[in-house]
DNA sequence: TCAAAAAGTTCCACTAAATGGAACTTAAGT
DNA sequence: ACTTAAGTTCCATTTAGTGGAACTTTTTGA
């Protein structure tokens, strides 16, 4: 196994909850002799990959990473472009609004934008929730084929909440109705008291497909507020659909786009 | 020579003018066999370090690495950054270095690096200056638009000195010069005999907003040596602001950075 | 202040992966 | 279809990674 895979799991140890790691940290969350975890932090630091904080024992991820990782964020032109819809719902609206992608099972948060209201959804970027029960997961998943989904989840998965979805039948049911309205909707399910409305879109050239969504606290969304929410994200999806020639994506079912 | 080497080489070419590199690309940047440059891009895809653009033979960064990347953003707060710049100024330079936030109309500071010189610039940490007269409290202030500056002084302002600005229109003129320039400049104004050198940097996520300051007796420092402090705070904060993406930035006036 | 415990580093024989030249396959240009 | 460029695979050689244990440093708490 190349030492990279070991790189790569070290940087995944990095969440808006731990900003830095230790030797022990390594040993404890990747499993692996301390021996190995000392040689792989140090060998990453002298790489320019992590730095260390101080002059302390802790690690964290370099000025190296944040460079190539803004070149992943402007690379994809998908994601300017969406994170622009999500930036100008989420003003309109006052909610929290940002865009995710999916990698594999998992959905990641790739750029966010805090709501107005004193009671508001605060997300991580770059932390990692189960795509299958949330908004944004299911608004992406709606995109594949079902044999596709099942063979992403050859191992099954486990339900965090009991509105999420707790089988197959279930989330392929729940993945019909949204792909018959165009856009996907959680409430209380990977996070308490959040609600989400979500749809996607993609770049065939590209490859990359991305969720626009808006969150809020449950409680706190009226019917009025969530349809606009929907329309606003469905037309910005759409016409953005539209300039990358998306033949995946999903509109909005008419009766509600009206 | 560890392959981690390698792949941070790997990182290091991407830019805002590359967004992807190919095979032959890494051959001719980094010098090495095309064997190795295939199998180290399609490793590194592997550990889930690069992405392939579409089914192309482009690789670009991952979401792996922009998430990592966000956790360098959020990790180093804006002082600490800030602190770093100015620690490594003042060692330069040898005057006193600190930096500043405001607090309504005053400035407070929050950390300090004394000079090495006999005649050295004392600045007691927590002291609160008045912002419109001192060169740090103007690099702040120059972030606002002019009428939440009148609003801030409402009360008007009672100039400690008569190098400082003894009218509004007079401080809006200081203000527009130092806009114009990308720093605030002061000279007996709050101390006597003091002179300082400031830029202001800030995180629009977090709100934050520093003054980066070298501070020295008013008769000692040279044409040269003010130009030194000045492309060295530009740029310490220029980088910064890249970081964070400061929006209210005021780079320096390209007269002054050439 | 000191000893015990925890955290981190170094050592070493062993195993696995990286290297680079050349042959081979695939894609692109005329 | 032919030619060239680009990318991949093969193989023997070299080099780096592995993990257990011994060792050093740091932290903790009586």
């Amino acid at each position: 196994m190349s030492i990279l895979l070991a790189a790569a799991d070290v940087l995944r140890c990095f969440s808006s909850t731990r900003h830095d790691v230790t030797v022990t940290d390594l040993v404890a969350l990747l499993d692996m002799p301390k021996s190995n975890a000392s040689r792989l932090l140090r060998t990453m630091r002298d790489a320019g990959l992590l730095e260390t904080v101080g002059d302390s024992k802790r690690y964290r991820p370099s000025v190296l990473l944040h460079q190539a990782g803004q070149v992943y964020r402007f690379s994809a032109s998908l994601i300017d472009r969406a994170d622009a819809v999500v930036a100008r719902v989420s003003a309109e609206i006052g909610h929290t609004g940002y865009i995710s992608v999916r990698q594999g099972t998992d959905i990641i948060g790739v750029t966010a934008h805090p709501g107005r209201h004193a009671l508001r959804v605060v997300t991580a970027i770059g932390d990692r929730i189960a795509a299958f029960a949330s908004s944004t997961g299911r608004a992406l998943l709606a995109r594949l084929p079902d044999d596709e989904i099942r063979r992403l989840y050859a191992g099954g998965f486990a339900p965090p909440s009991a509105t999420a979805p707790q089988s197959f039948d279930e989330l392929f049911a729940r993945l019909a109705v949204e792909r018959a309205r165009g856009y996907a909707e959680s409430e209380d399910e990977a996070v308490r008291g959040v609600g989400a409305i979500s749809v996607a879109v993609g770049d065939p050239v590209s490859g990359d497909e991305v969720a626009l969504c808006i969150s809020f606290p449950a409680a706190m969304a009226s019917a009025a507020e969530r349809a606009a929410i929907i329309t606003s994200l469905g037309q910005g999806a759409a016409e953005i659909a539209a300039i990358t020639k998306d033949p995946r994506f999903i509109p909005l079912s008419s009766s509600i786009a009206e």
